[in-house]
Order: structure tokens, then sequence, then C-alpha cells
DNA sequence: CTTTAATAGTTAAACAATTAAACTAAAGGA
DNA sequence: TCCTTTAGTTTAATTGTTTAACTATTAAAG
């Protein structure tokens, strides 16, 4: 690609790119529950699709500290949405798992979320959606892959 | 759109959107120069691309409290990356704008970011891209747009 | 004109989310 | 046994945010 319309893509992803990430946060913390923050959201949503993660495996998710993880399990741990149970094998490891109520919550969010996205989603042709996501977990992939290669260097995270 | 392919789209969206936003703003924060996260780079962009705005106009761009702003702009200028002015007609407003140094570091990381997108962004077609911002764009004008017809009822933000 | 409303912005207290560094505890290896 | 690595926590600090109370200024109503 063109050296010249890539800086012009980049400064036009730039321009939406503020707006659009503080208003959707603020949009779903202002229409759903506010039992959970987006991030408690996320991460309880995580640990309800990887039951028995360790704080590792949800801290390597989100390329946050380990410390950031705990911060966050004991935020979820004081509503009880989640509870801990230590690896009988090796007792380092501290296994994370949904509670009943923690299951209640994920799926109540889950609806309302679809309900706030649905009305906006059907202004689209289902074609342009489905590749704009497709585009979407490429570049994840990407990102992965890239990092997957220079793991080697910089393991301080993850 | 069907009901069950808009749930599938969210779901798909979901499962990368937590890794993603905390992976990339965590490259961003680790490649580039870390005289400014990323939230007062985006904020510090604003400012320098309308000069003379207020924390009103700020506040309503980034959808965040006038008070966010007041400490997002007390970070910059205590950084001298700018400077406020009184308004001599209406002593109420405060004018934002970008000092000398703002303008170098803005430009600097504008570089930066480029530089580092830019290795992503070459394994991609340039046709995809576009349309993926294309998109992008629509749905922060969707966003928008929705916004200012339901402006009567909570206008305690912007 | 004076009193009252509204507007722009700041301050203060609280919380969420994060990092870095020091720490505890457990496991593995020489 | 001693040293090192690994998993996770604690602590102190920073960023970014909200709500509510506040100051200062302008506009509007009588």
């Amino acid at each position: 690609m063109v050296q010249n319309k890539i800086a012009q893509l980049i400064q036009r992803y730039a321009d939406v790119y503020l707006m659009m990430e503080k208003k959707v946060s603020s949009m779903i913390t202002e229409k759903l529950d506010k039992e959970l923050t987006l991030d408690q959201y996320y991460s309880l949503r995580y640990i309800n699709l990887h039951p028995g993660c360790t704080s590792t495996d949800l801290a390597s998710a989100c390329n946050v500290n380990k410390s950031a993880v705990t911060s966050m399990t004991n935020r979820l741990f004081n509503k009880d949405y989640i509870y801990r149970e230590h690896d009988q094998a090796d007792r380092r490891n501290v296994h994370l798992y949904v509670t009943p109520e923690g299951k209640d919550v994920v799926s109540r969010m889950e609806k309302q979320l679809q309900d706030l996205v649905r009305s906006y989603l059907e202004k689209f042709d289902e074609k342009e959606i489905e590749s704009f996501i497709q585009t979407y977990e490429k570049i994840y992939q990407i990102i992965i892959e890239e990092e997957a290669q220079h793991s080697n260097e910089s393991n301080h995270k993850g």
C-alpha cells in the first residue's frame, strides 16, 4: 500500500476513534445494568467462557499485569460473581469460576447488549457488517501472530 | 437482519473486543513516546485540530463530563503542551490552544503511530481497509444522528 | 436596576483500572 | 539442601472517570 494512502487511512481512523470509544462505552454504561462496568462485564464473560482459567490466563487475554487481574477479580469476587479454587496438584495456581449469580448477570447483560446494538445494526446491510467483523477478526489474528513471533524479547506481560 | 444472525455477529465482536482494545492500547503505550498516554494524545490532537475550542467542546467530543476535561487539560497544561485563554467577550469561556511543544509532540507521535500501524496495514488489501474504515465512520455517523434525535431527554453530557 | 436563572468551568471526594516493585508461597532442579 | 522460577498478592502511585457542591459570569424578568 502507498505510504500516503496509509497516512490518510490512519488519519481517518484517528478522527473517529476517540469519540467512538468513549461514546460507545458511555452508552453502554448508561443503558445497561449498573451492576458491572464494561471491563468487569468482559472479564466476567471471559471467565464464564473459560471456566477454571487462571489469573495468568486472564492477564494474557487482556494484556494487563497480573496485579491488575487481582484487582479486577477482587471486585468481581466482592460482588459474589466469581469464586476461586486452589489447584490441588500445584497449589500456586488459582482457578476462577463464575457463580450462579455471576451467570445470571452475564446473560442478563448479554441480552441488554444485543437489544441495544440491534437497533443500530438494523441500519446496515448484513454483508457489510459481516465483512467489517471479518476484517476486525483478521486484524486481531495478525496482532496475535506478530506478538507470538516477538515473544522472545519482552515477556513481562502475560 | 435476522435476530439470530445479529446475536451471532455481536458474539463474534465481543469475543475479540476486549483483547483487541487492551492489546492495541498497551502496544501503543509501549512503542510510542512515554510523554503522553493514548487518551492524552487524542485530547491534544483534538485541541490541535480545533484551536480555540472550549472545555465544553472537548467534553462533548469525548462524551465525558466537563470535570473530566478539567483533569485532562490540567495534565496537558502541566506538561506545557496547551495553554488557556479567557474569552474577552464572555469571560466564562476558556479557549484551549496547543503550545509549540505540544505541536511537536503531536506530530512526533503521529509519525510513530503511522510507523507502527503501517507494518500491520501492509498485510491487507487496500480495498479491505478502505471499506472497514468506511463502515466504522458510518457506525459513528449513525450513533451521532441517533443521539441528536434523543438529545431532548438527557443532556447532562455535552 | 436588581434579583433570579442559566451557563462555563473548577474543586473535592470517591471509585475503577492500571503499572511497577516488593513480597509470599509453592514447585523444580542443581 | 540451596537456588531459581513461577503464580499470585500487596502496596503505593497515577490516570481517568462520575457526582455534587462550588465560583464566576452572563442573561433575563420583574
